[in-house]
DNA sequence: CGGGAATGGTTGTACAGTACAACATTGATC
DNA sequence: GATCAATGTTGTACTGTACAACCATTCCCG
Protein backbone atom coordinates (compact mmCIF):
# COMPACT_ATOMS: atom_id res chain seq x y z
CA UNK A 1 0.00 0.00 0.00
CA UNK A 2 3.03 2.33 0.69
CA UNK A 3 4.46 1.37 -1.85
CA UNK A 4 2.56 2.60 -4.90
CA UNK A 5 4.13 6.08 -6.09
CA UNK A 6 7.88 4.12 -7.16
CA UNK A 7 9.45 7.76 -7.36
CA UNK A 8 9.20 9.08 -3.72
CA UNK A 9 12.17 6.59 -3.03
CA UNK A 10 14.45 7.85 -5.79
CA UNK A 11 13.70 11.55 -5.35
CA UNK A 12 14.59 11.26 -1.35
CA UNK A 13 17.72 9.36 -2.85
CA UNK A 14 18.08 12.50 -5.16
CA UNK A 15 17.43 15.09 -2.77
CA UNK A 16 20.41 13.11 -0.28
CA UNK A 17 23.08 13.02 -2.74
CA UNK A 18 22.53 16.47 -3.73
CA UNK A 19 22.19 17.97 -0.53
CA UNK A 20 25.71 16.19 0.67
CA UNK A 21 27.14 17.50 -2.55
CA UNK A 22 26.18 20.66 -2.04
CA UNK A 23 27.23 20.47 2.03
CA UNK A 24 30.68 19.06 0.95
CA UNK A 25 31.30 21.88 -1.33
CA UNK A 26 30.29 25.04 0.41
CA UNK A 27 32.95 26.53 2.67
CA UNK A 28 35.66 25.61 0.44
CA UNK A 29 33.34 27.54 -2.57
CA UNK A 30 32.66 30.43 0.03
CA UNK A 31 35.98 30.79 1.44
CA UNK A 32 37.73 31.49 -1.93
CA UNK A 33 35.17 33.77 -2.73
CA UNK A 34 35.86 36.10 0.31
CA UNK A 35 39.06 34.81 1.86
CA UNK A 36 38.45 37.04 4.16
CA UNK A 37 35.54 36.18 5.76
CA UNK A 38 34.54 32.57 6.20
CA UNK A 39 31.20 31.22 6.25
CA UNK A 40 30.97 30.83 9.98
CA UNK A 41 32.56 34.69 9.84
CA UNK A 42 29.44 35.18 7.51
CA UNK A 43 26.53 33.76 9.38
CA UNK A 44 27.80 34.75 13.15
CA UNK A 45 28.04 39.06 11.82
CA UNK A 46 24.58 38.26 9.91
CA UNK A 47 23.26 37.40 13.32
CA UNK A 48 24.47 40.21 14.90
CA UNK A 49 23.41 42.71 11.86
CA UNK A 50 19.42 41.18 12.72
CA UNK A 51 19.34 40.88 16.01
CA UNK A 52 21.20 44.33 16.48
CA UNK A 53 23.66 43.04 18.84
CA UNK A 54 23.58 39.72 20.94
CA UNK A 55 25.30 37.76 23.68
CA UNK A 56 27.98 34.97 23.39
CA UNK A 57 25.91 32.73 24.64
CA UNK A 58 23.19 33.16 22.22
CA UNK A 59 25.25 32.85 19.33
CA UNK A 60 26.58 29.61 20.64
CA UNK A 61 22.94 28.23 21.66
CA UNK A 62 21.53 29.47 17.96
CA UNK A 63 24.45 27.98 15.69
CA UNK A 64 25.20 24.62 18.40
CA UNK A 65 28.65 25.77 18.72
CA UNK A 66 30.41 25.20 21.47
CA UNK A 67 30.96 28.55 23.56
CA UNK A 68 34.74 28.48 23.50
CA UNK A 69 34.21 28.38 19.74
CA UNK A 70 32.36 31.32 19.59
CA UNK A 71 34.72 32.60 21.67
CA UNK A 72 37.58 32.89 19.96
CA UNK A 73 35.81 33.54 16.10
CA UNK A 74 34.60 36.70 18.48
CA UNK A 75 37.97 37.38 19.14
CA UNK A 76 38.99 36.66 15.82
CA UNK A 77 36.37 39.42 14.57
CA UNK A 78 37.24 41.87 16.88
CA UNK A 79 41.30 41.67 16.46
CA UNK A 80 39.56 42.41 12.57
CA UNK A 81 37.82 45.07 13.87
CA UNK A 82 34.50 43.83 12.72
CA UNK A 83 32.75 43.81 16.80
CA UNK A 84 32.80 45.49 19.35
CA UNK A 85 32.00 44.56 22.82
CA UNK A 86 29.82 46.76 25.05
CA UNK A 87 29.53 45.80 28.54
CA UNK A 88 26.28 44.93 29.93
CA UNK A 89 24.96 47.57 32.94
CA UNK A 90 22.21 44.66 33.80
CA UNK A 91 24.72 41.83 34.06
CA UNK A 92 28.87 42.19 34.57
CA UNK A 93 29.39 38.58 33.17
CA UNK A 94 28.14 39.45 29.82
CA UNK A 95 29.25 41.29 26.87
CA UNK A 96 27.04 42.29 24.72
CA UNK A 97 28.41 42.19 20.95
CA UNK A 98 27.81 44.54 18.26
CA UNK A 99 28.81 45.04 14.85
CA UNK A 100 31.16 48.36 13.73
CA UNK A 101 30.98 50.53 11.73
CA UNK A 102 33.61 48.58 9.54
CA UNK A 103 32.10 45.44 10.39
CA UNK A 104 28.69 46.50 8.93
CA UNK A 105 30.31 47.82 5.96
CA UNK A 106 32.44 44.45 4.96
CA UNK A 107 29.18 42.47 6.04
CA UNK A 108 27.00 44.65 3.01
CA UNK A 109 29.91 43.59 0.68
CA UNK A 110 30.06 39.91 1.13
CA UNK A 111 26.61 39.73 0.76
CA UNK A 112 25.93 41.53 -1.88
CA UNK A 113 28.67 39.65 -4.18
CA UNK A 114 27.47 36.30 -2.73
CA UNK A 115 23.51 37.97 -4.02
CA UNK A 116 25.58 38.46 -7.03
CA UNK A 117 26.26 34.94 -7.09
CA UNK A 118 23.41 33.46 -6.28
CA UNK A 119 21.73 35.83 -9.05
CA UNK A 120 23.98 34.81 -11.93
CA UNK A 121 23.91 30.76 -10.72
CA UNK A 122 19.89 30.80 -10.76
CA UNK A 123 19.82 33.29 -13.89
CA UNK A 124 17.76 30.81 -15.89
CA UNK A 125 15.04 30.04 -14.03
CA UNK A 126 11.80 30.40 -13.90
CA UNK A 127 10.08 33.14 -11.61
CA UNK A 128 7.57 30.61 -10.22
CA UNK A 129 10.21 27.85 -10.11
CA UNK A 130 12.55 30.51 -7.28
CA UNK A 131 9.42 30.40 -5.37
CA UNK A 132 9.25 26.90 -5.46
CA UNK A 133 12.48 26.15 -4.85
CA UNK A 134 12.83 28.55 -1.83
CA UNK A 135 9.60 27.40 -0.14
CA UNK A 136 11.29 24.12 -0.50
CA UNK A 137 14.68 24.71 1.05
CA UNK A 138 12.84 26.49 4.13
CA UNK A 139 10.23 24.02 4.42
CA UNK A 140 13.06 21.72 4.55
CA UNK A 141 15.43 23.71 6.48
CA UNK A 142 12.61 23.98 9.33
CA UNK A 143 12.28 19.96 10.05
CA UNK A 144 15.72 20.88 11.62
CA UNK A 145 17.07 20.41 14.99
CA UNK A 146 13.15 19.20 16.19
CA UNK A 147 13.69 14.71 16.41
CA UNK B 1 11.59 46.19 -17.50
CA UNK B 2 14.07 43.85 -15.36
CA UNK B 3 12.02 44.83 -12.43
CA UNK B 4 8.14 43.81 -12.72
CA UNK B 5 8.45 40.36 -10.74
CA UNK B 6 8.77 41.85 -7.27
CA UNK B 7 9.24 38.48 -5.73
CA UNK B 8 12.31 37.16 -7.88
CA UNK B 9 15.36 38.89 -5.62
CA UNK B 10 13.42 37.64 -2.54
CA UNK B 11 13.42 34.31 -3.70
CA UNK B 12 17.10 34.25 -4.66
CA UNK B 13 17.68 36.24 -1.15
CA UNK B 14 16.03 33.11 0.48
CA UNK B 15 17.47 30.51 -1.61
CA UNK B 16 20.84 32.11 -0.39
CA UNK B 17 19.79 32.16 3.37
CA UNK B 18 18.70 28.88 3.48
CA UNK B 19 21.70 27.43 1.52
CA UNK B 20 24.32 28.67 3.88
CA UNK B 21 22.69 27.64 6.89
CA UNK B 22 22.33 24.37 5.27
CA UNK B 23 25.53 23.97 4.59
CA UNK B 24 27.04 25.49 8.19
CA UNK B 25 25.44 22.61 9.52
CA UNK B 26 25.69 19.88 7.52
CA UNK B 27 29.11 18.45 8.44
CA UNK B 28 28.45 18.63 12.33
CA UNK B 29 24.88 17.17 12.00
CA UNK B 30 26.53 14.50 9.59
CA UNK B 31 29.72 14.07 12.00
CA UNK B 32 26.92 13.36 14.94
CA UNK B 33 24.94 10.98 13.27
CA UNK B 34 28.35 8.81 12.21
CA UNK B 35 31.13 9.52 14.55
CA UNK B 36 33.47 7.08 12.49
CA UNK B 37 32.21 7.81 9.01
CA UNK B 38 32.92 11.89 8.35
CA UNK B 39 31.09 13.08 5.25
CA UNK B 40 34.18 13.38 3.53
CA UNK B 41 35.45 9.85 4.33
CA UNK B 42 31.71 8.59 2.99
CA UNK B 43 31.51 10.69 -0.04
CA UNK B 44 34.74 9.15 -0.93
CA UNK B 45 33.58 5.76 -0.37
CA UNK B 46 30.69 5.97 -2.16
CA UNK B 47 32.80 7.40 -5.14
CA UNK B 48 34.92 4.19 -4.78
CA UNK B 49 32.13 2.07 -5.38
CA UNK B 50 30.46 3.96 -7.79
CA UNK B 51 33.09 3.34 -10.01
CA UNK B 52 34.18 0.12 -8.84
CA UNK B 53 37.56 1.97 -7.58
CA UNK B 54 39.57 4.52 -8.73
CA UNK B 55 42.62 6.59 -8.53
CA UNK B 56 43.37 9.30 -5.76
CA UNK B 57 43.43 11.08 -8.59
CA UNK B 58 40.75 10.79 -9.86
CA UNK B 59 38.97 11.68 -6.29
CA UNK B 60 41.30 14.74 -6.02
CA UNK B 61 40.37 16.08 -9.90
CA UNK B 62 36.20 15.05 -9.01
CA UNK B 63 35.98 16.37 -5.27
CA UNK B 64 38.54 19.08 -6.16
CA UNK B 65 40.45 18.49 -3.44
CA UNK B 66 44.71 18.60 -2.65
CA UNK B 67 46.13 15.19 -3.98
CA UNK B 68 47.80 15.29 -0.03
CA UNK B 69 44.39 15.97 1.24
CA UNK B 70 43.35 12.47 -0.24
CA UNK B 71 46.34 10.86 0.13
CA UNK B 72 45.80 11.41 4.34
CA UNK B 73 42.29 10.57 3.82
CA UNK B 74 42.82 7.64 1.88
CA UNK B 75 45.45 6.11 4.47
CA UNK B 76 43.26 6.78 7.07
CA UNK B 77 40.28 4.72 5.34
CA UNK B 78 43.14 2.08 4.54
CA UNK B 79 44.48 2.29 8.22
CA UNK B 80 40.21 1.80 9.61
CA UNK B 81 40.39 -1.21 7.20
CA UNK B 82 37.60 0.46 4.64
CA UNK B 83 39.39 0.64 1.44
CA UNK B 84 42.35 -1.63 0.22
CA UNK B 85 45.39 -0.13 -2.80
CA UNK B 86 45.99 -2.79 -5.13
CA UNK B 87 48.51 -1.58 -8.27
CA UNK B 88 48.05 -1.00 -11.01
CA UNK B 89 49.95 -3.37 -13.53
CA UNK B 90 49.83 -1.02 -16.43
CA UNK B 91 51.43 2.22 -14.58
CA UNK B 92 53.54 1.40 -11.54
CA UNK B 93 53.27 4.99 -10.17
CA UNK B 94 49.04 4.02 -10.05
CA UNK B 95 47.62 2.27 -6.93
CA UNK B 96 44.02 1.37 -7.56
CA UNK B 97 41.61 1.91 -4.83
CA UNK B 98 38.70 -0.44 -3.77
CA UNK B 99 36.71 -0.87 -1.05
CA UNK B 100 37.40 -3.97 1.12
CA UNK B 101 34.16 -5.78 2.31
CA UNK B 102 34.24 -4.15 5.51
CA UNK B 103 34.24 -0.85 3.36
CA UNK B 104 31.47 -2.18 1.40
CA UNK B 105 29.58 -3.02 4.64
CA UNK B 106 29.91 0.68 6.57
CA UNK B 107 29.14 2.76 3.73
CA UNK B 108 25.61 0.59 3.23
CA UNK B 109 25.03 1.04 6.78
CA UNK B 110 25.47 4.56 6.82
CA UNK B 111 23.99 5.24 3.71
CA UNK B 112 21.00 3.21 4.75
CA UNK B 113 20.85 5.14 8.32
CA UNK B 114 20.83 8.08 6.11
CA UNK B 115 18.32 7.13 4.16
CA UNK B 116 16.07 6.95 7.14
CA UNK B 117 16.89 10.29 8.83
CA UNK B 118 16.30 11.82 5.47
CA UNK B 119 12.75 9.87 4.57
CA UNK B 120 11.45 11.13 8.22
CA UNK B 121 12.71 14.17 7.51
CA UNK B 122 10.43 14.67 4.35
CA UNK B 123 7.98 12.33 5.48
CA UNK B 124 5.47 15.27 5.66
CA UNK B 125 6.09 15.84 1.55
CA UNK B 126 3.90 15.09 -1.07
CA UNK B 127 5.09 12.95 -4.19
CA UNK B 128 5.05 15.74 -6.39
CA UNK B 129 6.64 18.19 -4.12
CA UNK B 130 9.45 15.88 -3.98
CA UNK B 131 9.89 15.70 -7.57
CA UNK B 132 10.17 19.20 -7.87
CA UNK B 133 12.55 19.73 -4.91
CA UNK B 134 14.85 16.69 -6.12
CA UNK B 135 14.91 17.77 -9.56
CA UNK B 136 15.98 21.96 -8.56
CA UNK B 137 18.61 20.66 -6.29
CA UNK B 138 19.76 18.99 -9.40
CA UNK B 139 19.84 21.30 -11.43
CA UNK B 140 21.10 24.12 -8.67
CA UNK B 141 24.35 21.52 -8.43
CA UNK B 142 24.90 21.30 -12.84
CA UNK B 143 25.22 24.81 -12.00
CA UNK B 144 28.60 24.49 -10.44
CA UNK B 145 32.30 24.51 -11.90
CA UNK B 146 30.69 25.62 -14.69
CA UNK B 147 31.74 29.22 -14.14
C1' DC C 1 67.69 6.34 -27.75
C1' DG C 2 68.27 9.83 -23.89
C1' DG C 3 67.01 13.51 -21.10
C1' DG C 4 63.73 16.92 -19.66
C1' DA C 5 58.77 17.52 -18.67
C1' DA C 6 54.63 15.59 -16.93
C1' DT C 7 52.06 12.54 -13.72
C1' DG C 8 50.96 10.00 -9.31
C1' DG C 9 51.65 9.96 -4.71
C1' DT C 10 53.71 11.01 0.17
C1' DT C 11 55.45 13.93 3.65
C1' DG C 12 56.52 18.36 6.15
C1' DT C 13 54.36 22.26 7.71
C1' DA C 14 50.76 25.48 8.73
C1' DC C 15 46.22 27.08 9.57
C1' DA C 16 41.04 27.15 10.45
C1' DG C 17 37.33 25.30 12.92
C1' DT C 18 35.80 22.69 16.29
C1' DA C 19 35.08 20.29 21.02
C1' DC C 20 35.88 19.24 25.88
C1' DA C 21 37.50 20.29 30.32
C1' DA C 22 39.20 23.41 33.78
C1' DC C 23 38.93 27.77 35.39
C1' DA C 24 37.56 32.75 36.97
C1' DT C 25 34.03 35.89 37.55
C1' DT C 26 29.55 37.25 38.47
C1' DG C 27 24.76 36.56 39.62
C1' DA C 28 20.72 33.99 41.77
C1' DT C 29 18.51 31.23 45.48
C1' DC C 30 17.56 29.64 49.84
C1' DG D 1 26.38 34.18 53.42
C1' DA D 2 26.95 29.46 51.14
C1' DT D 3 26.04 27.18 47.33
C1' DC D 4 24.71 26.57 42.73
C1' DA D 5 24.11 28.35 37.98
C1' DA D 6 25.50 31.13 34.08
C1' DT D 7 29.02 33.81 31.15
C1' DG D 8 33.10 33.76 29.16
C1' DT D 9 38.33 32.55 28.45
C1' DT D 10 42.12 29.47 28.10
C1' DG D 11 44.66 24.99 27.59
C1' DT D 12 44.73 21.13 24.79
C1' DA D 13 43.70 18.09 21.04
C1' DC D 14 41.83 16.52 16.74
C1' DT D 15 40.05 16.95 11.82
C1' DG D 16 40.11 18.74 7.36
C1' DT D 17 42.42 21.31 4.37
C1' DA D 18 46.21 23.59 1.37
C1' DC D 19 50.81 24.46 -0.41
C1' DA D 20 55.39 23.22 -1.34
C1' DA D 21 59.07 20.04 -1.62
C1' DC D 22 60.09 15.74 -2.77
C1' DC D 23 60.53 10.74 -4.91
C1' DA D 24 59.33 7.48 -8.39
C1' DT D 25 57.65 6.52 -12.67
C1' DT D 26 56.19 7.41 -17.33
C1' DC D 27 55.83 10.13 -21.49
C1' DC D 28 57.49 12.57 -25.34
C1' DC D 29 60.45 15.02 -28.35
C1' DG D 30 64.66 15.99 -30.67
Amino acid sequence: MTENEPGRGGSIEIIQREMTAFARRARATAARMHPELSLVSYTLLGHLEDRGGCRATDLAAYYTLDKSTISRQVAALERAGLVERRPDPADQRVQVLHLTGRGTGVLAQVTDSRRVAFRERLAGWSGPDLERFAEYLSRYNAGVGEE
